[in-house]
DNA sequence: TCTGGGGTCCTAGGACCC
DNA sequence: TCTGGGGTCCTAGGACCC
């Protein structure tokens, strides 16, 4: 890792050409892909939200319709106030709402992907509408403005909806550069400019810094990320632990990550609020167990075995409790999570509850022998698994003591 | 913002083991 | 029979991200 042997002006070898791509508003732009009219129109996209209704929450609005106050989270009850249906109201302000189409989404983000993964040999999806790419093998930094503008323009040639991209000597410096000059943005941060790009940004620009930790960093007087950078690292990993440190690096430029491609997810869940708190706990239930059948298939389709289950309970005002438990061994039990989710679910019989959700966690891809006990034929397993998750009960309780080499033995279930 | 849904990572305390 | 240090696993909560 020694620069020593480099020669004056020559490029450290260490540094990296790190692309950050994120869509401008996805979703919206989906929907305007498939829906020219839609173009250079205020595009609201709700979830929870079926075309003509009230209720739901905005997912994405486009440039436009931000324009009018329309945020996303906000209530599509406030967001139609604030804009109304154009087929409402067609003489004043007014959008387009449409509900969520994550099916279409996904095509189309394959699409951006695809030519993503053409552009670069390493590519991090952090989501479904943004990626970093590695790209110091396929560039170089005198001409990496003419590559982004490239990557940028392929993707609204060939998939027909707009991208910002950023790039940097780091992914957090990257992301930061994408968002600067959104929508349809294009701004290059050489290592030379790092510094100076980044003192100015506000502290709370920063990845990693949300409102909790803008509001403390500026309890300290730090307000950007030049501040941060000059801050006294131990005093900030004292205040904010590990985190503290990491805040200060990336301040610096200093974020030495690499690109790497995303593992396989660490946990699957499914949730959902109901309308207002719900008392009748016989409903809440009934609402877990649909939520626990919608995990564990959602688990089996991705081969996924789990070790653990648990439960959310959302209490007003807003107050998240957990409950988890966990097994001698991964499975693939669908009755086991509703029987697991019901139980844990007991502790919050008498509470109000504004949502629920289910999760399972602890889990192995290994596409092994358990996975099969359940994965074979529908009716086959329902039976077997439903005999065995009576007794499970009790084994379930001494889980703890029994197993900890990880090997479930499939005598256990 | 009277807060939607699906995730990640970190922290802290307790149980347990050697 | 009150007393050390190191390590792992588990659970719950919190902050954050898209």
């Amino acid at each position: 890792m020694t620069a020593g042997g480099r020669l004056p002006g020559a490029p450290d070898p260490t540094e990296r050409i790190v692309l950050h791509v994120d869509m401008d508003c996805f979703y919206a732009s989906c929907e305007r892909r498939r829906e020219p009219a839609l173009r250079d129109e205020p595009v609201v996209v709700g979830m929870g939200y079926e075309a003509g209704e009230t209720v739901g929450a905005v997912a994405t609005a486009s440039y436009e319709a931000r324009a009018h106050g329309v945020e996303s989270a906000q209530a599509i009850s406030t967001a139609l106030d604030r804009l109304p249906r154009r087929a409402d109201d067609p003489d004043g302000p007014s959008a387009y709402y449409r509900p969520v189409d994550l099916d279409y989404y996904e095509d189309v983000a394959a699409e951006v992907k695809a030519i993503l993964h053409e552009l670069a040999d390493t590519v991090r999806e952090v989501s479904i509408d943004e990626a970093y790419l590695d790209v110091t093998d396929r560039t170089a930094w005198d001409v990496a403005e003419g590559f982004a503008r490239h990557v940028k323009q392929r993707i609204a040639r060939e998939v027909g909806v707009p991208a910002s991209v950023g790039v940097a000597p780091d992914m957090s410096t990257a992301k930061i550069a994408s968002d600067h000059d959104k929508p349809d943005g294009l701004v290059v941060v050489p290592p030379d400019e790092v510094e100076a790009f980044l003192a100015p940004i506000d502290v709370a620009d920063v990845h990693g810094v949300g409102p909790v930790r803008a509001r403390e960093l500026r309890e300290l007087g730090i307000e950007t990320a030049g501040d941060l950078a000059d801050a006294d690292p131990y005093e900030l990993t004292e205040r904010f632990g590990e985190r503290g440190r990491d805040l200060y690096d990336r301040a610096r430029g200093r974020d030495d990550r690499p690109v790497e491609p995303r593992d396989d997810p660490k946990s699957l869940s499914r949730e959902s609020a109901f309308d207002g708190a719900v008392d009748d706990h016989a409903r809440v239930r009934e609402q877990a167990l649909t939520l626990a059948d919608a995990v564990a298939d959602r688990a089996r389709r991705k081969d996924a075995l789990y070790r653990t289950i648990g439960v959310k309970v959302v209490t007003p005002p807003y107050d998240v409790h957990t409950r988890a438990r966990s097994l001698p061994g991964p499975v693939d039990d669908p009755p086991l999570v509703r029987d697991v989710a019901a139980d844990l679910l007991a502790e919050f019989a008498d509470a109000s509850v504004r949502k629920v959700g289910v999760r399972v966690s602890n889990l192995s891809f290994t596409a092994g022998e358990q996975a099969q006990l359940g994965g074979f034929d529908g009716p086959t397993t329902e039976v077997a698994t439903d005999e065995t998750t009576t007794d499970d009960d009790a084994d379930v309780t001494d889980a703890t003591e029994t197993g900890t080499d990880g090997q479930a033995s499939l005598g256990d279930f």
